[in-house]
This record gives C-alpha cells, structure tokens and sequence, in this order.
DNA sequence: AAGGAGAGCAACCGCACGGCT
DNA sequence: TAGCCGTGCGGTTGCTCTCCT
C-alpha cells in the first residue's frame, strides 16, 4: 500500500480496523487500483469517516467524497458503502419469510429491477437482494425447482426468447394430488414443443457451446444479448400452473422448469436438498444418491412396470386413508390396451402428476429426437440409469401417462448415461451409490421375492421401483416455494402407525433431510410431507404386498 | 482432525442509461 | 450536443464459513 498524500485516510490506517466481517466473505484482500484508491473490505475508520460525512453533506455527489473526506476510495465504492451497509434504518441479517415473499412478488412484477425492488423493501438494499435472488435461483437450480409460486404471477414481459428446444407448458389446470380427485375434473395440459436439433439432448453436458439462452439471472428487462453458459435456460413463464383448492393447502402455481439442469448442476453436492434414497434397511448407513430434488408424487402416479411384465390390472384407482391425514386418492391407471413399442409419437392425455405434486393432464408430442432417445433407452438394458429410464418411459408409454417428473427422469438419465459414457461401472455407482446402497436393494429383493404372493409382475415393478429408489430424487414440499432451503421436516415419522407395517419404518423409507439453520417449515409443509410419504408407503404396501 | 469443495457474502468492475449543465 | 455525474445492473472476485469425505 502506498502513501495517499496525507490525507484523511492515511491516519485511519494508523489505527486501521479490522476489515467489517459480518458474516463471512467479503470483498477480497485490501489493494490498491491504480489511480492510487483503495479497494477492498472497508475499515471501520473508513466508514465513520464515510458516516461523518455523508452526516454533514448529505448523499450525493459521491465523487467528491474522496476529495473533501480524504477518503481514498472512489466515488462509486463509497456510494455502495453507504448504500448497502451504512444507510440507517438498513435491516440486516437473512430475509424474513415476508421478505422472500414480497421478494418473489417484486420480481416477478419487475424482473431484475434490484433497486427499485429495494425501493419497496424496506431496510433492504439492492445488492442484497440481488444476492439473495442470485443464491435462489442457483438453489433452486440445483433442485430442479422453479422460481415461483403458484400465486406470484409473473408479470413484466420477457425480453427475450428461449432459443433452447424445450418443452413449453401452455396451458394447465391442476389438481392438487392431496385433493380427492373429483369425477370429470380431469386437468388439461399442453406443452408446446418448440423444435429441436437431432444433434442436441437435453440435459447433456455441456461439450459444446450452448445456444443462447435466457438464464433465470438475468433480466427479463434486459435487452442485451445473454449468452450465460452457467446455467440452462429456464423460463418462468412457460410453466405448469397448478391449483391446491383446499382451504387448508395453499394455492401455487407450480412453475415447471423446461427440461433443464444437466447433470453438472444436479449432481453436485448440494446441502439444502432433499435426498431420495432406496428404502432403509438396517445397515444402511448413509443415503448417497446424487440425484436432487424432484417431487415423490410423480412416482406415485407412475406405472412402474416392466414392459415385459405388465399386470393385467386395469383401472384401478386406490384411495388412501390415514387416520391422521387427509384421504387422497392416487390415480392407477393401467391401460394394457397400450400401443406396442416403440411409437413415433406420444400422445398424451391422461392424468398424471406434476413435479409438484398436482395431477396434470396432457396433450402434447414430444420432440421427435426426445421420443428416440426413449426408445433408444428402452433399448439399452444394462445401464441402470436406462433402465430406470426405460422403465418409466415404457410405463408412461404404455398407459399414455407422462409425468414433467418423467420426462426429468429420462432426461437426468440420459445425462448420466452421457456422463458416464456408458460407463456401467459409473453407472452403478451413480444409481446405487455406494456398494452399500446395492447390498440393501439386493436384500430388497429377497425380501419382496420371499414376500411376495404374486407372480413374478410385482416382482419386476418391485425391480423397476428398486431402480427408481436408485435414481430418483426426492420430493419438495409446496410449501417449499418459500423456503429455498427444499428440506422438510421429519415429523412426518412421529407416531403414525399403519396396519401392515410400521409406517415410522415406512417413512423412513423416504428420509427427508432436515437441516436445523432452517425453522421456517411449517406444520403444513410436514403434513404435507407426512400426507405424501403416507401415500407412497401405501401405494408400496399395496403393490407389493 | 485435516483437507477439500461448495455456499454465502461483500465488494468490485464494466457498461449502460438518464439527468443536468 | 457533448460531457459530467450519479445510478442501476450483470457479472466477477476472493474471502470466510460450513459441510463432507
């Protein structure tokens, strides 16, 4: 550091402060630019210097801050100093569940208008919740969830234009799969198929350049060009609307991200999420699937057959019961009357449920290329994640039922498969996790085969669920939209019993990470989460047993 | 217990824009 | 009209902290 010609700012260093450390980071180590001003994390001496004078000239004119002050920093730095920590009245520390709430409406009413949703915010500056903004949208990224909620409408126009082929939601109306599902009220669901290359996959990794995309961190407003490479396009427009009716079970609009997140983002460690492991036997010491977030109920609504295996049930439908949990129905819809495979088009029109957990219906043709890569997974038996790929496709196939959680499922398999090459060896451990984690599905196995009544139909769903235990990631509470954390609450395991099986156990199929820095999940959120494991462990109960 | 990886955050830079002179 | 200034924003950097292995 050199001399600043005597200023002001010299004698603070004399008794420089520790740089402000509130709460980790910061703006890196002191240096000097080269027009002599300091950069870096500001002493506490720089501030009251700062404060003093902002206190005898007012705001404004921030330049001569430097020149009057003796402060040697540039005018810019001092305005953010004053704005982002200075300022009185500024409210620190994390946002409330209000904050984020009226964050979440800001900007889906502004986009990335920082200050002005600042403006509204009181307390709050710009660069906060430009961050805040920043982590949840590389949170939620990670978890594969969408930005909004049901009732947060966005409403500023979006500038630019998803160039990525992808999936695009038009119109849905869904039904909150807690909800009893009512007679004639089945949800339409439209996906717009924009084109795709027959050279490009979702969820490939990232070997090429991507197109350019409109990444979720930047503005809507915005109308330079964006070429963000970070991360995938997701749009959160052209997302799947749902409605929970039920005065106990808030409305939301489930915001289905287009078909995104390849392997890189999912699979990276991520602490918040939640994490879907195989059913817990004794010995299990850890739960290591490196799949994230995606929603349970979708599994629920799945017929998880092998293709080769198919029950001859037809129709049925299942409603389930807790004694301390509202009744729901899970639509089981077996259609043996299935086109056979492979088929050039989807045509898909039945109920099925939402990444969030709702009851879509749906109305669309997959991209040609998407509908080859199906077949082309039902294809390849060895890989795991084909198989689970090629399990669910065959399951949607044949009952003309898919899921967004579907389509994820075959995409995030396909980006293993394209991680690893084919690679069995990475492939296993990827759905497996750990030779553990293979130990207890093998004993899986025998268990089912050894309890098992049926033929060897449930034996193979048994498998395919197996496999999907394997790969498919956990379930987000609605009540998640507000909480960016995605974790859920345990207490869905507490005193509930069932009458075949100890539903604790049972629960604990599904475990939930629970992760104590967040106390914002609600009563609603675990009811929920106990309402939807209750369910599965059910649905479980009765296909296998 | 130690090291690595990732998350969160403060601060910075470059650019763009608008108001004022 | 041009230049200055303040402001807003996207993106980046580098630090600390936390978690995982």
């Amino acid at each position: 550091m050199t001399t600043n010609n005597g200023s002001i700012w010299e004698l603070h260093r004399e008794g420089m402060l520790p740089p402000d450390s509130s709460g980790g980071g910061g703006g890196g180590h002191v240096v000097e630019g080269s027009d002599g001003l300091k950069k870096g994390p500001w002493t506490a001496a720089e501030d009251q210097t700062l404060m003093q004078y902002v206190r005898k000239h007012g705001e404004g004119n921030w330049n001569a801050v430097q020149r009057n002050s003796g402060l040697n920093r540039c005018g810019k730095s001092c305005r953010l100093r004053w704005a982002n920590h200075l300022r009185p009245n500024l409210k620190k520390g994390v946002f409330s569940p209000e904050e984020e709430r009226r964050i979440l409406e800001l900007h889906a009413k502004y986009g990335n208008k920082w200050a002005r949703m600042a403006s509204q915010l009181p307390g709050r500056t710009d660069n906060e919740i430009k961050n805040y903004w920043n982590t949840r949208v590389k949170r939620r990224q990670r978890q594969c969830l969408p930005l909004y909620p049901h009732d947060i409408k966005q409403s500023h126009s979006q500038a630019t234009s998803l160039t990525i082929p992808s999936l695009t939601p038009l119109t849905t109306t869904t039904q909150n799969p807690f909800q009893p599902i009512t007679n004639g009220s089945t949800p339409t669901f439209s996906f717009q198929t924009q084109t795709q290359s027959p050279t490009q996959s979702h969820h490939l990794p990232p070997l090429s350049p991507p197109p350019p995309s409109l990444s979720p961190l930047s503005s809507p407003h915005q109308t330079k060009p964006t070429t963000l490479t970070s991360f995938p396009p997701f749009d959160p427009i052209n997302t799947i609307t749902s409605s929970f009716s039920s005065s106990s079970t808030p409305s939301f609009t489930f915001h289905r991200p287009a078909p995104i997140l390849g392997a890189p983002l999912c699979h990276k460690r991520y602490r918040d999420s939640i994490v879907f492991s195989p059913p817990r036997f004794p010995n299990l010491k850890r739960n290591t699937s490196m799949f994230r977030t995606r929603s349970m109920p979708d599994i629920a609504s799945f017929q998880l057959t092998d293709s080769n295996s198919m029950p001859a049930i037809a129709s049925l439908t299942r409603t389930y019961s807790m004694s301390d949990n509202p009744s729901f129905e899970f639509p089981m819809t077996f259609d043996h009357s299935f086109p056979p495979l492979p088929r050039s088009q989807f045509d898909l029109s039945d109920n099925f449920l939402s990444p969030a957990g709702s009851v879509y219906s749906v109305q669309s043709e997959l991209p040609s290329n998407q509908v080859s890569q199906t077949q082309l997974q039902i294809s390849i038996g060895n890989n795991l994640s084909s198989v689970a790929g090629a399990t669910l496709a065959a399951a949607a196939d044949e009952t003309h039922s898919r899921s967004g959680l579907l389509d994820d499922l075959l995409q995030e398999a396909d980006a293993l498969e394209a991680y690893g090459g084919g690679n069995n060896s990475r492939t296993t451990n990827g759905i497996l996790g750990s030779s553990e984690e293979k130990h207890v599905l093998d004993g899986y196995d025998q268990w089912l085969q050894s309890t098992s009544s049926v033929d060897g139909h449930l034996y193979s769903m048994h498998k395919d669920f197996s496999k999907l235990f394997g790969s498919i990631p956990s379930s987000e509470s609605v009540s998640d939209w507000y909480s960016d954390s995605g974790e859920v609450s345990n207490a869905h395991s507490s005193g509930i019993t069932d009458v075949s099986l100890d539903m604790q156990q049972m629960a604990s199929m599904f475990p939930a990470d629970a992760t104590a820095e967040h106390g914002r999940a609600s009563s609603f959120r675990e009811e929920e989460q106990l309402s939807y494991h209750m369910g599965m462990n059910k649905v479980i109960m009765t296909q296998y047993s």
